[in-house]
DNA sequence: CTGAAAGCGCTTACAG
DNA sequence: CTGAAAGCGCTTACAG
């Protein structure tokens, strides 16, 4: 491994000036920056960033603790952050919970020990808990699209949940459904949820609380057990909202299995939209969120923390929109 | 931040005596082992990973550097290799590539800058160009589950991917199926398509070479576009191979979508068993990889080249296994 | 069994 | 504009 002290030697300086022209520093010499500069060239010198790290207190690494990978939602996310934060020269350090909070908190410690410059967290049924941890462990951090109320001035960044669902009722209320059912994650989604009941109560719609189903399952799978069960116990329903599209593909599935027709007997309107969902059978209506603009102003938040000498919480609420597609359409 | 200076001031010793308790050397007394054991308890110290990791030249991390989270096949890949590394105290330093390779070089030689003590690559169809870069770059690597030919004396975990295809061949050969056609990623997995081709002719069938179709898209749409087209070409076909599941999936449902009942009117065949084919409608008939095996073998593999003096690759090929669920039968 | 010294590869004031 | 010194928090021989 070549180091600072062979780019010295070989070009004539010592390693504080190297560090110097490797900084960025306007203080070299021209000729002398071209000197080093060379010698850097011909070592192929690379800065080792563990040693910059333990010098600047700064590990250039992002901790980013996330609940599963199995869900498009989620992948597709940090796809987009690390995009957003390769740009700043930051690495990602990656942990899946599972949803196991001790494993969480076994994540988060060793985070910290990694000297981690800041932390992305996306909810996984137990952030109220990190968030005391991760306190106590002075890590920065910026909460990432969760959907749970937090304590007034945590770092946010989110989706307005509560809106998504609204308008998931909204387009079902205005198609003119009235026998609605919810297949859902709870109480994660409980904001979904509370915003569609909503909606619906503006159209003097109550979804009965045998039709809401919540599953285990956080899988498409949890949705064709769902729906499944649902459409067997209330076959009169004309219309169900999944809390997120995984749970909605599975919908689709169910009913196809079931025999119903979908939009035709049955409408299935999903939340996210993820990738899958514009090439289901049917394409899935669904509410999107900015997803790109959550990795975006999620970076930006954490990254102004990091520089701030004093931390100024803020909260950051993306609104959704509905996008229709062929999965919903007035019942018969 | 507590440090180790703080430790031994506390419990009355230097902080070699506290660095040979956390290291368990088995020099200390008991005594002392005691109070400093209690001084770090008191202080909440752990050690700063990153100040042993300048000392040692263990980052304690391990760079993966993966295609795209988009495939299934990878995420739950990726879930398992955490699982496996977090046992032997390694965390992961996340690289997606999708696919360009000049973004991949630029996250190896960061890797490296990061002094990562290992990589598990997978194939994202410029390995043979990473090989180069990281042998230069001399860091101890495994290619995990990765089809291409590779040269002798490359460390590689990988399955046996013409015994996959053969076994998908074998099986719709023995269904009756001559009428075949193989909607893949091309060049990706040619293996998987020759181990096909074999066992189709040893039922003297061959594969029309224009019922070979490639996707560009590595995704289920990919699949959709690429059977839509190939079953308005080739009405008669009565069994496609998708080289893999998420392929697969989206061949079932441009079945449905051109109103083919599967497996009455087509079977349909996978590759990997990803969790998503299991609850598939119907049932994806598909070849399954022991998962488990190859993310705990890859590790092995890596983790015994990091203490080896003298590294010795091998070559490690896992064998597939059918999976037959619902989505295939005897042609009518 | 414990302590004094040197070093990992960088950066950061501080003199000159 | 450049160099000598100290330090980041650990570990590793090496004396005692």
């Amino acid at each position: 491994m070549v180091t600072i002290k062979d780019v010295a030697l070989r070009a004539g300086v010592t390693k504080q000036t190297v560090s110097n022209v490797i900084n960025q520093r306007p203080v070299v010499k021209p000729a002398t920056r071209e000197r080093v500069q060379q010698a850097i060239a011909e070592l192929g010198y690379t800065p080792n960033l563990i040693a910059r790290g333990l010098a600047t207190g700064q590990s250039m690494m992002i901790g980013l603790v996330v609940p599963t990978l199995a869900n498009p939602f989620y992948t597709e996310l940090i796809e987009r952050l690390e995009r957003c934060l390769e740009v700043d020269g930051y690495g990602i350090a990656l942990c899946t919970t599972d949803g196991d909070p001790d494993r969480a908190t076994q994540q988060l410690v060793t985070l910290k020990r990694r000297y981690i410059d800041g932390l992305i967290l996306f909810d996984d049924g137990n952030v109220s808990r990190h968030l005391d941890l991760v306190r106590q462990l002075e890590l920065p951090f910026v909460l990432c699209g969760s959907e749970p109320e937090i304590p007034a001035g945590t770092p946010v960044v989110t989706f307005d949940h509560a809106r998504a669902g609204y308008l998931a009722g909204e387009h079902l209320r205005e198609l003119g459904h009235r026998e609605i059912a919810v297949v859902g994650e709870f109480p994660a989604h409980r904001m979904r949820l509370y915003g569609a009941e909503r909606a619906l109560a503006e159209g003097s719609i109550a979804i009965r609380p045998t039709r809401i189903v919540s599953t285990p399952e956080k899988s498409q799978r949890g949705g064709v057990r769902a729906a499944t069960q649902l459409l067997a116990d209330h076959p009169e329903v004309t219309a169900i909202i999944a809390t997120h599209d995984l749970l909605a593909l599975g919908v689709l599935q169910a009913a196809g299995a079931t025999g119903r027709r979908v939009p035709d007997d049955l409408s299935v309107i999903g939340i996210d939209n993820i990738a899958a969902a514009a090439s289901a059978e049917p394409p899935l209506t669904t509410v999107a969120f900015p997803i790109d603009q959550l990795a975006q102003e999620s970076v930006d938040h954490l990254l102004g923390l990091l520089r701030l000498t004093r931390p100024e919480p803020a909260a950051v609420s993306l609104t959704p929109r509905l996008v229709v597609r062929e999965s919903t359409a007035p019942p018969h």
